[in-house]
DNA sequence: GAATGGAATCGAAGCGCTTCGACAGTCTCG
DNA sequence: CGAGACTGTCGAAGCGCTTCGATTCCATTC
């Protein structure tokens, strides 16, 4: 293995001026930079993660709490992983993967066997049991999800109640008169998640104010479950031409079930959908959505987190404002 | 922080005892060993982990190289990750999370600051253009997915090639005499992403062997694309009936499309799905499948890559037998 | 009863790095 | 021209752990 001090007698200085050329902290000669750092790329070195971590007290690791769950869908979560990585390596920091089945005690033993210098927390509940823990971790945590009461810790995420107004005016400016929310899976209400309940909050408060015909339901992610679920919105409100999906894992399904039905979309019905960018056009109706900005969450919440590190910043509760990207999927009320 | 000295003190005896204790490298007397532990307990000790890469060259960390394709199925992705950190957990170890926008260096960064002690890499490609730099990181690697020449390098994926035949001799033994595949994304063939040749090598080569006529096509994962893969499958062989699905992201819309056309499932056309077990049921006819084992390919990697590290084990190639799941989408020829 | 060996424990060295204080040399300015 | 400030570099200490002898104590064995 290559060390700093391999470096430093090749360089013909000592090992603390190769560890300031490294870390910029004090002044160096031009001269004396440049000979330090091609004998860097010329051994190979890489300084050890390990010794570096117990002489500095930072290992350049953020852990990442990951949900196992299959209720809330896959592929939104994994892009909320990938930005986190990819933000991650741009601030030169690696990623941890931690998932929940450890329990409170795998962020004590992670925290405490200085594994990682901060905490990024996904899948995030209303009334969060993880904060207790978190709290008395003593190192940067940053939740992708607001709980209702925060605590002191900093969260990142789209602002749901926004989102689902935006969405519901949306349709009222279109003209639609009864509108419906095909929500996630009743598992996630049960739980408390939260932003399930914002967005939930967030529909009815508007659709009310806006004097709108409106009923929710929640629907699991089965061929079955969305055609009852159909079914229960056109028991409810048979002239629905408004229908809000906020569940990415039986778009699809909705999609085809209200073909099925000979509802047309637009022409008979508009759809508005909650999801990912790039998965609203791969439909055959390229769909009106709200997008769910992972990217810029994921970023953020490894900004947020790296700037307390450094003790530039304090805790702090961040809403990302909702963008409605017009799609083929909704038109004015005929 | 608590630190090993302080254990120590608080249990009357010298650090290397309390190491001794937690390592159980040398024999330590039941007395000392119930005093250390019930220190480390109440003072709520954890090892500091840079000290300890430092002091013993191990990490207890294991890097895990993911694709961010969108292309291959990201819930099935997920689920190899999932398994990979339970496992590593089993075993003491926690997991790093890299993905490939780095390149090469990216991993001759993790393996050189010795940040990993080993590495597993999914997304394997048959002609695998990693494999020089991993061979050169002097750290066990675990490739889940088969290249062409894996080259001393540890290997471990479900038998695909098996799996495509097991599928093929189950339709002809429900005597289907035309049979289709439906395979994966053309990225994925172009990329030349190794299940998808093995699998599509296993599937015509069995066809033949069992003198059925047959027909292969790639599908993309959109709406367009599965209805045209359909149009061509009933081109090519209009008297198919049975069908082989090796794309999860599709199976829903080939089902529908199916269904759309009027082919009954099981009655009129058997579907084949290779997909993960719980996948199968999430549909309005359960699923005849192949599994895809995503757990026991994450654990055995886990496990062949620790016995490495423990110098137990010289790398090895290990192909899982595919199991097949009868549901109910297929059924004898009519 | 001296020699042998095993069990249990300790002390010290050392892993590779960062960081602090010291110091020599060079500038700046009254 | 000498005090003071600044620049660039070095040496040494120390981060918390593992591990290698060395040591002590006891039980065997001939």
């Amino acid at each position: 293995m290559v060390t700093i001090a391999d470096v430093a007698r090749d360089a013909g200085v000592s090992a603390s001026t190769v560890s300031y050329v490294l870390s910029g902290k004090r002044s160096i000669s031009a001269d004396t930079r440049r000979r330090v750092e091609s004998s860097i790329r010329r051994l190979g070195y890489h300084p050890h993660a390990g010794a570096r971590a117990l002489a500095s007290s930072r290992t350049n690791v953020l852990a990442l709490v990951v949900p196992l769950r299959t209720d809330i869908h896959v592929p939104v979560v994994m892009r909320f992983v990938t930005s986190v990585v990819t933000a991650a390596r741009e601030y030169d920091h690696d990623v941890l993967l931690l998932t929940n089945d450890e329990g409170p005690d795998g962020l004590r033993r992670v925290a405490a066997s200085a594994i990682a210098d901060a905490i990024l927390v996904m899948d995030v509940e209303a009334e969060e049991p993880r904060i207790p823990v978190l709290q008395s971790l003593l190192r940067p945590v940053v939740l992708i999800g607001v709980p209702d009461d925060p605590a002191e810790l900093s969260c990142v995420d789209l602002d749901f109640h926004a989102a689902a107004a935006r969405c519901v005016d949306h349709l009222a400016d279109l003209g639609h008169e009864q509108v419906a929310l095909i929500g996630p899976s009743p598992t996630v209400y049960e739980r408390g998640t939260s932003f399930a309940g914002r967005f939930l909050r967030g529909f009815t408060g508007t659709a009310h104010e806006r004097a709108l015909h409106a009923c929710a339901h929640s629907c699991a992610p089965s061929y079955e479950a969305v055609r009852e679920c159909v079914d229960k919105v056109f028991a409810d409100q048979p002239e629905t031409t408004g229908l809000v999906v906020h569940n990415e894992a039986v778009l699809g399904t909705v999609l085809s079930e209200l073909q099925r039905r000979g509802r047309r979309v637009p022409d008979d019905i508009s759809v508005v959908a909650v999801c990912p960018e790039d998965m609203a056009v791969s439909f055959s109706v390229p769909l009106t959505t709200v997008a769910i900005p992972s990217n810029d969450v994921g970023r953020l919440a490894v900004e947020m987190v790296i700037r307390q590190l450094d003790g530039a910043a304090a805790p702090e509760v961040r809403l990302l404002s909702p963008r409605l990207n017009q799609g083929h999927s909704t038109a004015p009320r005929r």
